[in-house]
DNA sequence: ATTAGCACTTAAGACCACGGAGTGCCAGGA
DNA sequence: TCCTGGCACTCCGTGGTCTTAAGTGCTAAT
């Protein structure tokens, strides 16, 4: 059905395309690559490859673009990754080294990733689930209230307010700060419910009413760990991307934080690089555009996704190279922390 | 040299620039507006204010548009702050009401400012220099590493790790927690160097080092608090309002949280409603915007700005109106916290 | 199976004519 | 002195026609 050449054919197009943003015809095409045969061959060529749906005419008597088919057997099976160069590598791990906190790493890979792929960077922030207790803080705040902060291996910080308790004593916080910390610390955050289904039985019955609040709210930020953070880049790349028309629409979908999540946890093994293309995404604003992700994390153990934001007609061995790139750099960085 | 009718003139030019978005001439200015005088007196008044700077012609032949200098003149002396209607502030009621914390509170804020003028919301979050402290968490976490949480009074928290210590003890950190702690709860955090300078000195020989290292990062915090933290919302907006061309440098100013964080710094008295008119923004991507601010706080003590981002060609006293009416509720809000 | 040749299609650009909205200016009237 | 009606002029935007360039599909020959 498709022999060698039509593949060549349909490389060449996409090539082509994303380098010139013009609809490529057979003519141009023989002469920019060395097929080897003439524009006739290559307009018959063309004609299966439309028939199968991998390409597509603007306009009668105007070249071919691929089609959304035709970009994935493109990234599937007609180009590979493409590494960085030794400038590029040394460039992020100089950029990345100076974070200081987790926040600073984010906030860097963000720009990183927006620069190198000149696109739209999404970093999201490392899962809470995925993570483990690395220590529990009580902190009572005048006489009602307590602040609750969870401080997880991944560096990152979650706080809360326990409100409306009644007389809270100092000593009564401390023993149960040292209990919850006795229980928690080292426990993955998953791990912590079952963990904590005794507790209360073992605190004296005065306190017992502060401890029940403090614990439901404890696991109330495990489950809106859900809610989970994520940060964007390089918006700025988008009015030079071309689609003026829809652009309102993909800043809308961009801001919707769980959009992006719900996009990028669509993704699939979130160890692997993982491309969705135009309509593959599941969204509206997103028809035109495609999203090339990979997790990150502790070898591969994955924390949470990072990935790019583009045109369906991008470069997607570049882009792919640079996300798998910064994926695992970022990784590295947090480990060592 | 200006009379009253040459600024009703004026006013009736930039109110009808605005809505039609289109250079306005003498006669559908006399149609529209009942000045009561005809096209060619309206055409004298307007030569007037072209040869005072107020407005200009795109072409010969075409209607006039405001300029910088316009508007400022609009903003300052021809309009008033349009109140918002009772249903729109039901909604800012009950949109900001249900805001649990201070990045729910800042979040909604953003949004609500967005959606109410349908333009680029930025809201700073309050200060930490004008804050005070509420409290002070030290955290050991292993044997070298310490980790500082500072909280304010208005719900902003800090986290730094100190890192490279040796030996820390359980006690040490305890007993400098409690000495920062009765040294500093309730001060601004502008009285906080002062306070702390003898501190050392009063910590035992041995945890010295820990104690001025803590006290070093502590202070270092409070200088970076300087590294303020901006949300923005709203940028899907910015696709409706018509720089097309100019909309890569808006959107890379609006990446550069520096700079909107000196724009906002640069608006004058903090407890005003402050509008930056083109130019007047010293920033070259954002020559074509205009930026109205205000302060917000409790009471008439600011803590942080908001504001919104718009074309110069924008609704003036409405998007004052709402700027000034958010601010108010979210200080109010914050109180009430 | 490939190629050369040819007739056909279409978008994009150049050119032109023209209508509309606006202007500046001048002379006459309150 | 200030306002107004009238008039000639300017310029943009629109729509029509024509031409050109690039591309296609088809057919016949290799």
């Amino acid at each position: 059905m498709l022999d060698d050449r039509k593949l060549s054919v349909l490389r060449a197009i996409v090539e082509d395309y994303v380098s010139t943003n013009e609809p490529v015809g057979s003519k141009s095409l023989a002469d920019r690559h060395s097929l080897g045969v003439s524009p006739a061959t290559i307009r018959n060529d063309m004609v299966a490859l439309e028939e199968e749906g991998y390409i597509t005419q603007p306009h009668t008597s105007a070249g071919r673009i691929p089609t959304d088919k035709g970009y994935r057997l493109f990234v599937d099976r007609l180009s590979t990754v493409k590494p960085l160069s030794a400038a590029e590598r040394r460039a992020i791990e100089t950029f990345l080294s100076g974070a200081v906190d987790l926040d600073e790493i984010v906030a860097r890979t963000v720009r990183l990733l927006a620069q190198l792929t000149r696109q739209v960077a999404i970093v999201q922030y490392p899962s809470l689930t995925r993570s483990s207790v690395q220590h529990i803080e009580l902190v009572p705040l005048g006489q009602q209230r307590v602040m609750m902060v969870l401080i997880t291996n991944t560096g990152r910080v979650e706080q809360r307010v326990i409100d409306g308790l009644d007389q809270v004593s100092e000593e009564a916080v401390e023993n149960l700060r040292q209990m919850l910390n006795r229980a928690l610390v080292g426990k993955w955050l998953t791990d912590v419910p079952p963990s904590v289904e005794d507790l209360p039985a073992q605190v004296p019955p005065d306190d017992r009413r502060m401890a029940v609040s403090v614990l439901s709210v404890l696991l109330e930020s495990l489950v809106e760990g859900h809610e989970e953070k994520i940060v964007l880049g390089g918006t700025a790349n988008l009015a030079a991307m071309g689609f003026s028309a829809s652009l309102r629409d993909v800043l809308e979908a961009l801001e919707e934080n769980v959009v992006l999540i719900r996009l990028l946890g669509e993704a699939g093994d979130p160890s692997m690089l993982t491309v969705r293309i135009g309509a593959e995404n599941s969204h509206e604003g997103l028809r035109s555009t495609s999203i090339v992700s990979a997790g990150y994390g502790f070898g591969d153990q994955a924390l949470a996704k990072l990935g790019v934001v583009g045109p369906t007609r991008m470069d997607y061995p570049g882009t792919m190279g640079a996300v798998r790139a910064v994926a695992r750099y970022v990784g590295s960085i947090l480990a060592g922390q």
